[in-house]
DNA sequence: GCCAACGTTGGC
DNA sequence: GCCAACGTTGGC
């Protein structure tokens, strides 16, 4: 059902609303974020009701939950903002290789209840989940193994039975509908302790961190009268800061100060050289800093075991760090176009970023004749264009420089000469000290900041095969959910309009998802997911696939079908495609079956389980490829117009691929597509034509009159794509149709006299309809 | 199996 | 102290 709702081209809602006043009003400290979002999202130029939910959304952030403890009532339906919820302009389509582009348009579509009725319950359009890099989760079935861990850790967590919201909240249904979410805490009132001091209904809780890096310190939760969970003074403030001063009010310990009590600590920053490794003593552990009156602390046992260990893992870190990581990029992020076309290319380009080294390819019948599997033949080699030279080069995962120009290029130098992502950023914010915008910020960056996230650190820290990264038996565990390297990790602006992003607090947002911007999450981490281990470890190297599994259950995870793979990933691939999560697969692996030769709706060999499914595909195999041909003129006139599709929306699922000639071709990847067996070849000099099922589409067509004769702007092109989204294949003679005296049929003869491309209306072309009544 | 919710941890 | 977001839970 997914699928088919990702796939379906109907209007796709836009969110109008971007409350982009809202966020500027709401949060000064993020303004910057605030005005990143305000110009980089295009769609949120349209939001009039920016005010309004600045108002309700903001000044009243918790009145959601007021209802649902106090008066038990579903509080949601007070919510006012219905406004909000306009629907926007549909959306033309979104496009798999422009990566990027689907998910903000995913995102609104996701977005949009949350946004609309954010005081109320977040969803409740019954727009199917966003359909976009989810979360990714592993799928191996040793998960036994590891839930005990999790659920021994989780046991032990003393939220998991205290903290837990005391109340039912709004919960949407899996397909729409708000239903309150029945999860109960097993002991709301555990830990929990009346704290009056900040009025009646108040509770405070003290966790201590029973783990990680960070083990024995301490956490104070506060949940207001409503059931609101507050984690930081911040948070506290929203909700009661205007009843209440809370000047002295000192959040760890709940407790008033007077004035001339000490204030807060200065803030300590990491000291610029690493601390030692080892040798921490308990008492050097991050207790909570006792209050002589502060009673509620001294209940507090530290786990404190491994503390000293937990310290020198948090020092090996810090070291690490201290030792790769560059200096921090500015925080001033500029923001992004507000041209919505251009940040919707923007986008486009931003998540393409595999596709900016995406190698171009050999020919695709050439490489419908190999093996599929890749079983046989040579190691397989991939060809990947250079950031820089723009020249083909083996390609290895990760990698956007050549050789040649990774030896030339400092380390920060590994710049983005693409003309057109420069166009598309050509809109800075004005108080902008410098052009520093996501683009910048990528090509600014170190290559070595693409460890400096923690997640990163694991391919250091030894976090790489499953998911303990050593940490049983002491060694440095660290998150590990990216790669570092690809373009959702390098990415360092949320784009402010995915779901995940429209939960965060500085959009707006209830932080009740908690999840990375689905931009900048990591691709090859949904690769990893996408691909059987086998090729996985093929593209991504076996030091990145764990085969132990992460348990990433807040995703949708690889299906568990006994068929081969080839097909498994096949069938499975569309949703992926249309997730927008970057497709590395195999060009024969994929188009095998199509331009086997085969005509697949007239060879019953071809049951529906194979049924012929082109898919994205940007990586392609050379391998037992003539070698000659792997070198495509780059600066060929046909390479622009390639690289212009490539970065802009295209009808969905149609992707531009180049080929040997060089010619472009154009695919369709949906197998659900009733353009699946069409290919738009453009020819040096801008000519084209179309062919279905290999065959050409006769010149006498009426597609092409209805469009020019050289296809020289990826306009034209969305243009005839669009037109040729309305058609659907001719089905020909039909079974029934037998070749004359046992010859098998010539399938060009077919294209001598059949139209291919006919309106739905019909099931056949007028020719093939009069070839069967003969 | 999916995913909203949220406990929890890392890092600044 | 605060925020980001990872990873688990449990409802559906």
């Amino acid at each position: 059902m997914e699928t088919d709702e990702g796939s379906t081209e109907g209007p796709i809602k836009v969110k109008k609303d971007t409350n982009t006043e809202q966020r500027v009003t709401e949060d000064p400290v993020e303004a910057m974020d605030t005005e990143e979002r305000a110009t980089e999202d295009p769609v949120e130029a349209k939001d009039t009701n920016s005010e309004k939910r600045a108002t309700d959304d903001f000044a009243e952030p918790m009145n959601t939950h007021v209802v649902e403890r106090g008066a038990g009532g579903p509080l949601e339906v007070n919510d006012t903002n219905v406004e909000n919820g306009q629907p926007g302009a549909p959306v033309i389509a979104s496009n798999v290789n422009a990566e990027e582009n689907k998910e903000p348009t995913s995102s609104t579509d996701s977005a949009v209840p949350e946004k609309e009725d954010e005081p109320k319950a977040p969803k409740d359009d019954g727009s199917p989940p966003c359909d976009w890099l989810e979360p990714l989760e592993d799928d191996c079935d040793d998960a036994d193994a590891q839930s005990f861990d999790g659920e021994a850790e989780s046991i032990a967590g003393s939220e998991r039975s205290g903290s837990v919201r005391m109340k039912s909240t709004g919960e949407k249904g899996r397909r729409g509908g708000w239903r309150p979410r029945k999860r109960v805490a097993l002991d709301a009132d555990e830990g929990w302790e009346d704290w009056p001091s900040l009025g009646t209904g108040w509770k405070r809780k003290e966790v201590y961190r029973r783990s990680g890096t960070s083990e024995g310190r301490s956490d104070t939760y506060y949940i207001s009268p409503r059931g609101d969970r507050v984690r930081s003074r911040v948070e506290l403030l929203k909700i009661i800061g205007s009843s209440m001063d809370l000047s002295y009010f000192e959040f760890k310990t709940g407790r008033f100060h007077g004035q001339n009590v000490r204030g807060r600590k200065p803030r300590k920053r990491k000291a610029p050289s690493p601390k030692p490794l080892l040798a921490d003593t308990p008492k050097d552990l991050p207790k909570p800093e006792p209050e002589p009156e502060a009673e509620a602390d001294a209940e507090a046992v530290s786990p404190g075991s491994s503390v000293g260990l937990s310290t020198a893992k948090k020092s090996l870190n810090s070291t690490l760090n201290n030792t790769i990581t560059p200096p921090k990029q500015s925080s001033v992020s500029s923001p992004e176009t507000i041209n919505p076309v251009a940040s919707a290319t923007h986008l486009a380009v931003d998540l393409s970023g595999p596709s900016k080294s995406q190698p171009l390819v050999s020919s695709v019948s050439e490489a419908s004749n190999k093996s599929v599997n890749g079983t046989s033949g040579p190691p397989l080699k991939y060809l990947g264009v250079c950031l820089l030279c723009k020249k083909t080069h083996p390609y290895e995962p990760g990698e956007t420089l050549c050789p040649d120009c990774r030896q030339a290029v400092p380390i920060f130098g590994e710049k983005s000469v693409d003309a057109d992502r420069s166009n598309m950023t050509e809109n800075r914010s004005p108080d902008s000290q410098s052009p520093i915008t996501e683009d910048f910020d990528e090509s600014q960056q170190s290559s070595y900041l693409q460890f400096s996230d923690s997640e990163d650190l694991s391919e250091f820290l030894g976090g790489i095969e499953g998911d303990n990264g050593m940490d049983e038996m002491g060694g440095a565990k660290v998150r590990r959910r990216s790669c570092g390297r690809c373009k959702g990790c390098i990415r360092r602006v949320d784009c402010g309009t995915c779901d995940f992003c429209m939960d965060k607090p500085k959009f707006g947002g209830r932080n009740k998802k908690r999840q990375k911007c689905r931009l900048r999450q990591c691709q090859r981490e949904a690769m990893r997911h996408l691909l059987p281990m086998e090729l996985a470890e093929k593209y991504f190297g076996q030091s990145w696939i764990s085969r132990r599994k992460p348990r990433f259950t807040y995703s949708r995870s690889r299906p568990r079908s006994k068929k081969p793979w080839n097909f498994e990933l096949l069938n499975d691939a569309e949703p992926y495609v249309q997730n927008n999560i970057l497709q590395m697969i195999e060009q024969d692996q994929l188009l095998h079956h199509n331009y086997n030769g085969k005509d697949p709706l007239m060879d019953d060999s071809l049951s529906q389980e194979d049924e012929p499914v082109p898919s994205i595909t940007q990586i392609f195999s050379v391998a037992e490829s003539d070698h000659s041909n792997q070198t495509i003129d780059v600066n060929h006139e046909l390479m622009p117009l390639l690289r212009s599709l490539r970065s802009m929306i295209l009808p969905v699922l149609w992707f531009c691929l180049a080929v040997e000639g060089p010619r472009l071709q154009l695919l369709q990847c949906s197998k659900r597509s009733t353009m699946a067996d069409t290919v738009i070849h453009i020819e040096p000099g801008f000519r084209f034509h179309i062919s279905v099922q290999k065959q050409p589409l006769l010149p006498s067509h009426t597609l092409y009159d209805r469009h020019p004769a050289l296809l020289t702007s990826a306009e034209e092109i969305v243009t005839l794509l669009l037109d040729l989204e309305r058609y659907m294949v001719c089905k020909g003679l039909g079974e029934n149709c037998k070749p004359l005296d046992g010859l098998e049929l010539v399938l060009p003869e077919r294209a001598a006299t059949c139209d291919f491309l006919i309106l739905p209306e019909v099931e056949r072309c007028e020719r093939c309809q009069t070839l069967m009544k003969q």
